[in-house]
DNA sequence: TGTGTCACG
DNA sequence: ACGTACGTGACACAG
């Protein structure tokens, strides 16, 4: 007899699943009838990949039938407190049930049960069958089920990926038997479903407790074996609400579902209908998976036809553009000081000119045109426009409006650098994404096809001009117009100047350290390989942990998801008895140092000017801050003096020049002061006094006579930082290693001596809590759907962002326009801004430019906002920038 | 491609 | 009871 599969899945878990994994792409998955689509897309992705392994020759997909059942009946608040299901979720049910008919599968719900136990039922009469099962969800209850003859699958991260759970599985994974996932749940309750078990006893104690009794009941008849005091009070206090929570997890595996197993007969799709489907959905994907005739794949449903006009050095002239234009160059890869040119379009809604050719931005139409500050440009991307005209000899100037900028502005979540998403993100539809057009990964090119790659270009642009308008007006909605007219967007060409000079690097400085470091390494590599008493790959966290953990016997003092945890406090706490650890320390810092800077630096030098040449990203942080790629250099090492070695390779572009540097001296903490009103942090500020210190004496209540040790300075220095993260006590018990008691104590007594910004981290959750979102000083916006979250660590992260990203994201705010108004000053100088690094200014400059330079900077940084307290700046100049302390 | 580790403010 | 500091990027390894 062949053998019989049957496939079995959780229906609305499974949607549900779906559609929170597509969620942030909610926008981009909508039908031409304005349908959502996501959670459909993700079910059809899930079933492709589960029909093809199972083979299944018997299925069923089971659905809740409505919110009143037999737990409801049980215990009135089952499922009670659930937000309602997202209306856009909501819709597609229907029609995945129409795709799952299109499918050949059948579908079932069964008044007063849940999907579960239509589950429960089916599985085992198929088990008493002769079936193989595989059950689909995204609910872990499920593997209560898990047994010889069925296996439960549940999807990770969306639903792309599965784990599947066998009894020997679950038992490794959760600690306890299939059968005994009830009794868990007795004793823990389950949040989700809102029902309580046994008050203090979470998941550890619930695992601990069947292990050794085997079952809730087992639990009751040796409840006088019990010591803990606490725990046994609670066990029999709650005794019926344990039974109860049993009850309400227990799966109902005899259900009067009316369908045999002969019903669920899987014959494969029909074929005409899936199409039909798949078109309706606009599913392009899985259309050509069917490589269905007389659909074209570019075809996309809903997009309209476009006209453009290609453009050669005979017709240039024919480019007719007044006062307002959309402009879009199109390279081919990310860094795009390097990458190639891959073609361009400009023009306005009732015209778009194309070409493949660079070039002919240089004539002089266009380039006039580029240039000519008097005709308004519409980009996205305007710092990556720059550079990449700057390239051709064009100097960019009159950009209006900057898609990608505004969209960043208005919801730095919307940060993809990708047009066809930011488009999408603002309802428009009628471009597709690079990705679409260009493919992904290794495959991603350029088409070769004009009529493809020419309509993508002029869909670009189209898409830059038709949403100007509605970005603008949502801009000055949300009052946020002037930041980015006056610092975000001047601040692109400020730093698209800064990438453009780069910053000189001595190659053979750092060839020097290179072979300076390997020399070491080779040798602290022969003394680790004696003291383990054999080679490994030290690098590796897997063979380093087999080697301290397994063969030394070291105690394993932490772990990690997959498996012994060799972080530097672990190896520090074990180099105390284990010499090998100290060395596998030194190891570690050397081979960081060697590879990310020494190696990694040597590859991006340009040969053409020995420099480099960094990408800030302008639109990715949550708080408003910059991000640098391509090299990173914002991390360049100064905590330690091997690592701060690197910075002599950072040199001046000409002899006899010298690298200045300002920075604000405790800026998040001015910050804070300003934006708390605190009086007494005020204070300390206005007196010039040492914040640490002046914290210290205050939550160690020191008398003036008394001295401010370096160590409780140190304290106090770690709850000032505590506080401006969205302090938590664990949080800082952990960080300067004291009883989590303790820390509570600093933190009372700290908010004692600061009320101003006690009142301060309140309000900001507050404010979260009823706008949705927290602003700076510039008004930069985080939103924080999180803070209303029923998951505490997904709404204690909220509440601690809500009181960081103002302080963050203003002092962000504040050196973006000190750099702004730097350029200004610099005019008629020789000197240069490099870098930035947050709360720091580097440049390039004549020695004889540098005591101006040292009265110049600082003027311009302490003075870019008036705060209620002064800003403090600080200034090194040097040979190097190693040289700068 | 995800994880662990470590570099910076 | 929950399980933690905020914001980043690059590298090596392993699957």
């Amino acid at each position: 007899m062949a053998e019989k599969r049957l496939l079995l899945i959780d229906g609305n878990s499974v949607a549900f699943k779906a559609f929170f994994a597509l969620y942030t792409s909610l926008g981009r998955f909508t039908n031409g009838d304005g349908l959502h689509t996501n959670a459909i897309y993700g079910f059809n992705t899930m079933l492709e990949t589960m029909l093809d392994k199972v083979q299944p020759t018997h299925a069923l997909v089971a659905f809740d039938a409505g919110k009143v059942t037999f737990r409801t009946k049980m215990y009135d608040d089952y499922k009670g407190g659930r937000a309602k299901t997202a209306p856009e979720l909501s819709e597609q049910f229907p029609y995945l049930k129409e795709l799952l008919k299109a499918r050949g599968i059948k579908t079932y719900e069964l008044p007063n049960y849940e999907a579960d136990d239509i589950i429960g039922t089916t599985a085992k009469r198929a088990e008493a069958a002769g079936f193989t099962t595989t059950i689909v969800t995204g609910d872990r209850d499920l593997t209560q089920l898990a047994n010889d003859h069925t296996t439960v699958a549940i999807s990770k991260k969306g639903v792309s990926e599965i784990e599947r759970y066998t009894p020997a599985y679950v038992k490794e994974k959760m600690g306890v038997t299939p059968e005994q996932i009830i009794d868990i749940k007795g004793l823990q309750g389950d949040n989700s479903d809102n029902y309580p078990g046994v008050t203090g006893v979470g998941p550890k104690r619930a695992v601990d407790l069947i292990d050794q009794y085997g079952s809730v009941e087992g639990v009751y008849d040796h409840i006088d074996e019990i010591t803990a005091k606490k725990l046994k009070e609670h066990l029999v206090a709650d005794k019926d609400q344990a039974f109860l929570s049993k009850k309400l997890a227990t799966i109902n595996r005899d259900a009067p579902v009316d369908l045999t197993l002969e019903d669920l007969t899987y014959a494969g799709p029909e074929r005409d209908a899936l199409v039909a489907f798949y078109q309706r959905m606009g599913f392009r994907k899985f259309l050509q998976g069917m490589s269905v005739d007389g659909v074209t794949p570019s075809a996309t449903p809903g997009l309209k036809a476009i006209a453009y006009t290609v453009l050669t050095a005979a017709n240039l002239a024919d480019v007719q553009v007044t006062d307002e234009c959309a402009f879009y160059l199109e390279m081919d890869g990310d860094n795009y000081h390097l990458a190639k040119f891959a073609g361009f379009v400009i023009g306005h809604d009732d015209h778009w000119w194309v070409s493949r050719d660079v070039s002919l931005l240089q004539m002089a139409p266009l380039k006039q045109l580029l240039e000519n500050a008097q005709v308004a440009k519409q980009v996205f991307d305007a710092k990556r426009t720059y550079v990449g005209l700057n390239r051709l000899g064009i100097t960019l100037a009159g950009v209006d409006g900057d898609l990608l900028l505004c969209s960043y502005l208005l919801n730095t979540y919307d940060n993809s650098n990708d047009l066809g998403r930011v488009a999408a993100e603002h309802g428009y539809d009628q471009v597709e994404t690079d990705e679409d057009v260009y493919g992904r990964g290794a495959k991603r090119a350029i088409p070769t096809d004009d009529t493809v790659f020419f309509k993508h270009l002029a869909r670009k642009a189209q898409a830059i001009a038709r949403l100007k308008q509605t970005l603008f007006k949502d801009l000055e909605e949300n009052d946020q117009a002037e930041l980015y007219r006056q610092i975000e967007r001047p601040m692109a060409f400020v730093l698209a100047r800064m990438e453009i000079e780069g910053i000189t690097v001595d190659a053979d400085e750092l060839r020097a350290m290179g072979s300076k470091f390997s020399e070491q390494l080779a040798e602290i590599e022969q003394t680790i390989y004696q003291e383990a008493g054999e080679e490994f790959n030290i690098g590796s966290p897997k063979q380093l942990g087999h080697i301290l953990f397994e063969k030394m016997h070291l105690p394993v003092l932490k772990k990690t998801k997959t498996g012994y945890s060799t972080a530097v406090g672990v190896l520090e706490k074990l180099a105390v008895d284990a010499p090998i650890a100290e060395n596998i320390l030194k190891y570690r810092k050397i081979a960081k140092i060697q590879s990310t800077y020494v190696e990694g630096l040597l590859k991006v030098i340009n040969p053409a000017d020995h420099k480099v040449h960094t990408r800030y990203l302008q639109t990715l942080t949550q708080t408003g801050r910059l991000s640098s790629v391509d090299p990173n250099l914002q991390n360049i090492p100064v905590r330690t003096e091997e690592g701060k070695a690197i910075r002599k390779a950072f040199v001046p572009r000409h002899p006899g020049w010298q690298i200045f540097s300002s920075d604000y001296s405790q800026i998040e903490l001015r910050v804070l002061a300003h934006m708390s009103h605190d009086a007494n942090m005020q204070e300390a500020f206005r007196e010039g006094e040492d914040i640490h210190a002046a914290t210290a004496r205050r939550i160690f209540k020191l008398g003036s006579d008394q001295e401010v040790t370096p160590n409780i300075r140190r304290q106090a220095k770690a709850v000032n930082f505590g506080i401006v993260y969205g302090i938590s006590d664990f949080g800082l018990s952990q960080n300067i290693g004291i009883s989590r008691k303790q820390a509570k104590q600093f933190i009372e007594t700290y908010f004692e001596e600061y009320p101003g910004v006690k009142a301060y981290t309140e309000h900001m959750v507050q404010v979260a809590h009823d706008q949705g979102y927290v602003e700076t000083i510039a008004h930069r916006r985080r939103y924080l759907p999180d803070i209303n979250s029923r998951n505490f660590n997904q709404r204690s992260f909220a509440e601690r962002t809500a009181m960081n990203t103002p302080i963050q994201g203003s002092a962000a705010d504040i050196i973006k326009i000190a750099m702004i108004h730097m350029e200004e000053a610099l005019q008629g100088m020789q000197a240069t801004m490099l870098l930035q690094v947050h709360d720091e200014l580097i440049f390039e400059a004549p020695a004889e430019e540098i005591p101006t330079l040292a009265k110049l900077v600082p003027k311009i940084m302490d003075s870019a906002v008036k705060l209620e307290i002064p800003l403090k700046v600080e200034s090194h100049a040097g040979p190097t920038w190693y040289d700068l302390k």
